[in-house]
DNA sequence: CATTATAGTTAGTTACGCCTAACTTTGTCA
DNA sequence: TGACAAAGTTAGGCGTAACTAACTATAATG
């Protein structure tokens, strides 16, 4: 429907989801924050691998959605609820990280960028579970049975590496 | 670059990997094509919820990518490449939303949604450990110890639902 | 303090993925 | 067999997300 007040609508605020481009944004600026506090449009950039042009346009629609503080040329911030949204984004992040490293023994880099893109994708039941997951195999009380140990020796008698076809 | 020799390449077949959404395309018309054997374009439409003319236009796009045999008014079938694309994207789906079901105790439909959109973001290693974690789980020498049902246990205890906050 | 390099923005383009509206083709049945 | 409905396509538009090129602002240094 593009009717004119769903128009207004949209571009009043847009209280919708944000995108997964919009989420790594402010991830990058949380994580860049927490480095060296003072959070520049090039070093955003640089760390998404995007034009400086593609963060000027990102940083605008953010500040529209009040998750950035931002004024061209000034430094970037996030607002409060901005940086709510970014620690959870990052959130799910370090726990796909860890699930993939820890338990599925995939390759930090592999976990890696397969982290970055499966957090935009996996809703917060799904990452509660794996979260649960996590905690259910690294707690002690498995009754001397570890987990993540005996999968590593099946996967090494599967002869099942770390990186696999395709 | 946009060169016009580039954009000769670029047009003629265009080798690099499919786009989430023509992931989805192929992976509809594998699943009709099990079904009910013939596949019409209004078949697509209705289950991927888009529009007729958007079909039109990933039929062509995969078509010349020879992952289908399309003409227009005419039905749709895969290519063998087109086949072996489609039977990945679906094992994937499959092999995610197991895993969510059968492990973590996700609930059917949001494990179903989940996986539809996570399997174009997991590469085949990430899914190969998966994959082989349900195999080792599954397997019945686990001494006596049930990963899948202990989980459930655990859950149970920590209050762990299948439908979480946010 | 004027100049200049760097940081940042604006404008304009491209590609993709969807949409609706209007048209064409196909097949069916009276 | 010809008219009509259903299936399918074409044309055109919108939003997102990236890019380059060219401009402007800031800062740093001689």
């Amino acid at each position: 429907m593009n009717t004119v007040e769903n128009r207004l609508i949209m571009t009043k605020t847009k209280n919708t989801k944000l995108s997964a481009s919009l989420e790594d944004y402010i991830e990058a600026i949380f994580n860049l924050a927490g480095k060296d506090k003072t959070v520049r449009s090039t070093d955003i950039a640089k760390r998404l691998k995007v034009s400086k042009a593609s963060v000027t346009g990102a940083l605008r629609l953010l500040k529209e959605r009040k998750l950035v503080n931002y004024k061209p040329y000034g430094l970037v911030t996030l607002t409060s609820p901005g940086r709510k949204a970014a620690a959870d984004v990052a959130r799910k992040h370090n726990i796909l990280k860890s699930f993939m490293v820890n338990l599925l023994y995939v390759d930090l880099d592999t976990a890696q960028e397969a982290a970055c893109r499966a957090e935009h994708t996996l809703g917060s039941d799904v990452i509660g579970k794996i979260l649960a997951f996590i905690e259910f195999v690294t707690t002690g009380s498995r009754n001397g049975y570890d987990v993540a140990k005996e999968f590593k020796k099946f996967c090494k008698n599967k002869n099942i590496k770390t990186k696999m076809n395709a």
